[in-house]
DNA sequence: TTTTGGTTCAAACGTATGTTTCATACGAAC
DNA sequence: GTTCGTATGAAACATACGTTTGAACCAAAA
């Protein structure tokens, strides 16, 4: 059974990490918001860095199962030629799920701000929490998007996913932003209405002409 | 006159806070790398924060003068309905050209890395840095866009402007993330081969159909 | 009741951080 | 040659960090 202060620790370190960065967040703000013993974090995992690895994993593991069952779903119904729509929203909506779903009531931390965290932090903890979690999703993806988009050269393909790629990230802190550049005018508090703005927008970029 | 020690500093201090991130790099580490008295950072800039500014404005000052020069050629070119390519170029263009000059001969460190870090660490200072440098011209930009979609809903355009930024962004650091997915076949190292892909992906974006 | 194994706790470990101090060195102005 | 403001230097400042320690706790097993 998982301890209750294991997860615990999990949920304060969650926020503060996505709040306050890596390494600016200490284990005594973390063991402090989660009530517990400063020696708790490394009775429980071992390190800080260990810590880390846990709370990345534990949220990125369900968002890649999902989207390669959404993904299986799209193969079947379309095995030859597969629809870049469904694709692209296999590989987006769960993880816009999450980013758009506060971390708990009393705090209304994006997840996303987590996960750009994961993408940017230089540290050797992000880079192997990324590669553990994405490295084979990503890759079903990419042969996905090949089969859908047959006559597009492969350098090309590898440019367009890239775009795709920092389109959806950027999106996962999308929230904040567009209420402030537009004056809190357009507030999207779920991954649907973010989805419906995103997708024709992808799939027009990667069905375009490539010298125009 | 700039006194050499200040620009040594600097130019330390940028490479330093491009790999690192801005917690994880110490003064100790910018002085030793700098040759320079551990006291000088404090002395020429008051503190660690004041430094990091210093940093992203030497960088950024310049690059928003280019691209608004450039946007002002592009708007005086066709003042009624300027040319969504002419925009994206004139924003895309001079950052990414930072992004991949390496900073000095004997250390290929990207800028785009130093920019990540400025987009994503949740620091206050980081946050002051982006809004004095970027707000006026990210506005102009806007509106420029604005121009050339006249026909786009406004919270459409917001979108969209969004995803270009996010796609922008993430290219910033496309060259060894790129290499690392195509397993070393592709190599991009100027700007323009990175521009020629994405400009057409993102004015496809930008012009495609809303409702589909 | 005693013992055990897992858990929590306060305290200290050594190291690293940003900042400050004060003495020294340098060069132009008088 | 002396003076003065700027710049550098070595050392110490107080604080914060991640980690370790060893005693205390406590339910379940013996």
């Amino acid at each position: 059974m998982q301890s209750e202060t294991k997860t615990r620790i999990l949920d304060a370190a969650e926020i503060l990490l996505a709040q306050n960065g890596l390494s600016a967040t200490s284990m005594r703000a973390i063991t402090e918001a989660a009530n517990v013993n400063l020696a708790a974090i490394n009775y429980h995992f071992g390190s800080k860095e260990a810590l880390i690895h846990a709370v990345f994993a534990r949220r990125l593991a369900p968002v890649n199962e999902r989207r390669l069952a959404m993904l299986d779903q799209v193969l079947k119904a379309n095995p030859k030629r597969p629809k870049i729509r469904g694709i692209l929203r296999a590989f987006a909506l769960p993880i816009l799920e999450t980013a758009f779903q506060p971390t708990n009531e009393k705090c209304p931390v994006q997840l996303g701000a987590l996960m750009i965290r994961l993408y940017t932090e230089p540290a050797q903890v992000v880079e192997r929490s990324f590669n553990e979690q994405m490295a084979s999703t990503a890759r079903r993806f990419v042969s996905a998007l090949h089969a859908a988009l047959p006559k597009l050269d492969n350098e090309v393909l590898y440019w367009r996913t890239h775009f795709c790629v920092g389109c959806l990230v950027h999106t996962m802190h999308a929230r904040p932003i567009l209420l402030a550049v537009s004056n809190g005018t357009i507030q999207c508090d779920n991954a649907e209405e973010a989805l419906e703005q995103m997708l024709p927008f992808l799939e027009a970029g990667l069905t375009s002409a490539s010298n125009s």
